[in-house]
RNA sequence: GGGCGCGUUGUCUAGUCUGGAUAGGGCGCCAGCCUUCGAAGUUGGAUGUCGCAGGUUCGAAUCCUGCCGCGCCCGCCA
């Protein structure tokens, strides 16, 4: 009986890299780059062009050099009993995995290890911080909102299957112009007595209160007023800005809760401003000898970095970074390095915290609340901050501060998850001009699920409206979802409804669908007992398929997890990888599906292929759950 | 002025970091497949100067240089 493994894929490839390592006398680490997947399965399922890399040291041809060696590889490929054999094409080198073995090794693997099967721990003992994904309190979310929203989840559940203890953070900003705008208007307005989803309520208010800010100067500076009282939490508008925000916040979770995403932990920028973190900051700041009281000059009186001492920015004209105003107030940049020096545990927790409420998935979200209860947060080793790539410049100011401070080791593990915004037709989402209005998530996702209703009742006009609300309901956040994580991050989108909710092909219906195919089959052979399974049948071309795609699922995730690497504009985050083997994986289970009949084959065939029915609705599950899109058995 | 990203068929896009075998998909279009585990499926077909021009290499969509088009960023703002 094979062994089983947690990552069969890896144990394979390790296999083949060891053998070419002997017999070409080159390291495994060498030989490891040479690997790839050929493009056709007719040629092999691993390939190897180590002989190019060989042919200019040994002064032969590649092809001479494979030629020379295949009867040597062809005897070690025979001892191997993953390895069915070894060709060579040209100068390549194509291995044939043994269908039989591969299918016990794969299948045998996930039926072991069930819901776990994908999970590993070659980042185990590592703590990560995800913020995500910071709306203003001050409107609800726009569709751009929720693609931050659907790649800081999905991120987040990523690292927590590679071994990360990974932790989700929300920041709230009730102290932004915004909100004094809305505070001025609210001491204004009559209450609304209307049943207007409370977020949506003030966005529209927010609409309106740009148009009296810009035609009017005295208008701008009651504002400013506002603000400032805004500071003194006692006055009466940051008593009426503390009820609305809350208010606020709760409506935009109940979008954020739509889509599956819950936060473990919320900070409040009034929490930031009274805590005292900023002035524990400030003087920690200053006894670098690169932040400095300027004396003179145009920033005369501000705290600033100086840039200079980096390379990057040694010639810059002006290489001062303000991080404290003149007037001592903070500059975003200068909230943004305490708070990451916060993350990274350099300053000790000074918030207090209590609970904004229970999520329905059953967990607590706690803020951080100045009549809250003592609490900490605890060092993280990577922080991630998932936002707009056009903050590219302001968060490497962040990082670059970071390294100046002399915590270089913290500059690095911080991670602009940078993404390109979610655009319409030649506009631009802006919540002054309000053209978000009819492309809230709220909307979008009312559409996509009035949109799938339609469909849920074309296919199971019998069954009840509880089944076709939830159904339509797990296809709506599926489609929303896989059409944000689908589009790679670096890509502007323009959102396009025909686009968005097309429910055919390369979507999540179609994943979910083959999802609820094979949970239909196995609910068919439910209760039946086999004896003698033997999985090294499962060796037809559409199984093997099917097996091999199977076996890459915890390779998947990892590949995902090592590519986070830092890029001059941020780190890149491939979320399109997992959507795109989810889709793969579905189509050669279709495929399979229709070549090979289950429930009709031979007792022996029957008894495996359902083994694999099994192990494919397990790896598709847990991918989903990892997208965070619904599961879904019968649609 | 400086910097960053994007440019692949009618259309949307993967692949570019780490060069390798006929550039993969989806939508749309054309022609098949439901008395056989659910057709939100599947089989086949047509459609490409990988923005342009050079260069490096045995080999370039991928690396280098220059250019073109689109978007974005460079405040004691927020």
């Amino acid at each position: 009986m094979t062994e089983s493994s947690t990552n069969p894929w890896k144990t394979v490839r390790q296999s083949v890299v060891k053998m070419l390592s002997d017999v070409f006398c080159v390291s495994q680490d060498v030989v490891a780059l040479s690997i790839e997947k050929p493009p056709d399965s007719a040629l092999g399922d691993l390939a190897s062009t180590i002989a190019f890399s060989l042919a200019k040291e040994r002064k032969n041809s590649p092809v001479a050099i494979v030629n020379e060696l295949l009867p040597k590889l062809e005897a070690v490929a025979a001892e191997d009993p993953l390895i069915k054999e070894v060709k060579t094409k040209g100068p390549y080198v194509n291995i044939f995995l043994d269908h039989g073995k591969m299918a016990e090794l794969t299948v045998g693997s996930v039926l072991k290890y069930a819901g776990t099967y994908g999970r590993s721990e070659e980042f185990k003992n590592q703590r990560a911080l995800i913020e995500s994904p910071a709306v203003n309190p001050s409107k609800p979310w726009h569709i751009g909102h929720a693609r931050n929203a659907i790649l800081g989840d999905t991120l987040c559940n990523i690292l927590d299957w590679v071994g990360y203890d990974a932790v989700r953070l929300d920041y709230i900003n009730d102290l932004g112009l915004q909100i004094a705008q809305l505070i001025w208007k609210l001491m204004q307005v009559e209450e609304d007595g209307d049943d207007t989803k409370y977020d949506h309520y003030l966005g529209h208010l927010y609409v309106q209160v740009q148009e009296t800010f810009d035609n009017s100067e005295s208008v701008q500076e009651e504002i400013r007023e506002v603000s400032r009282k805004l500071e003194d939490l006692e006055s009466p508008e940051a008593k009426l800005s503390a009820k609305m925000v809350t208010r606020c916040l709760k409506a935009q979770c109940e979008t954020s809760y739509r889509l599956g995403i819950y936060h473990d932990y919320q900070v409040w920028e009034s929490a930031i401003a009274h805590c005292g973190i900023l002035e524990i900051a400030q003087k920690m700041m200053l006894e670098s000898d690169n932040i400095i009281r300027l004396d003179e000059g145009e920033k005369a009186g501000c705290i600033v970095a100086d840039l200079s001492v980096i390379d990057e920015f040694k010639d810059m004209k002006d290489p001062y970074k303000i991080l404290f105003r003149s007037d001592g107030t903070r500059t975003y940049t200068g909230a943004d390095v305490a708070l990451q020096l916060w993350k990274f545990g350099i300053i000790d927790d000074p918030f207090k915290y209590s609970i904004f409420e229970k999520q329905p998935n059953d967990q607590t979200v706690m803020r951080t609340d100045l009549q809250g209860k003592k609490g900490n947060l605890g060092k993280f080793d990577i922080v991630m901050n998932v936002i707009g790539s056009r903050q590219a410049h302001p968060q490497k100011m962040v990082y670059t501060i970071l390294d100046i401070l002399g915590y270089s080791k913290e500059s690095d593990n911080s991670h602009h998850i940078a993404y390109e915004f979610v655009g319409l037709e030649n506009v631009d989402f802006s919540g002054r001009h309000g053209t978000w209005i009819g492309y809230t998530t709220d909307d979008v996702l009312d559409k996509a699920t009035e949109l799938a209703r339609v469909e849920v009742e074309k296919r199971n006009p019998d069954e009840n409206d509880a089944f076709k609300n939830n159904v339509a309901n797990q296809v709506a956040i599926g489609a929303v979802r896989y059409f944000m994580l689908n589009a790679s991050p670096d890509r502007q989108i323009t959102f396009r409804w025909n686009e968005a909710l097309d429910f055919n092909g390369d979507a999540a219906p179609y994943i979910q669908y083959s999802h609820a195919r094979a949970q239909r089959i196995m609910e068919k052979a439910e209760g039946e007992s086999v004896s003698n399974l033997d999985l090294t049948i499962l060796s037809g071309d559409a199984e093997f398929e099917l097996v091999k795609a199977i076996a890459q699922f915890p390779e998947e995730l990892l590949e995902v997890a090592r590519s986070l690497k830092k890029n001059v504009w941020g780190t890149s985050f491939t979320s399109n990888r997992i959507t795109a083997y989810a889709y793969g994986l579905a189509n050669l289970f279709s495929k399979f599906y229709d070549s090979c009949p289950v429930l009709k084959a031979e007792p022996d065939v029957r008894a495996s292929r359902l083994a694999l029915v099994s192990a494919f609705k397990m790896t598709i599950a847990n991918c989903l759950i990892v997208l965070g899109i619904p599961v879904v058995n019968r649609m």
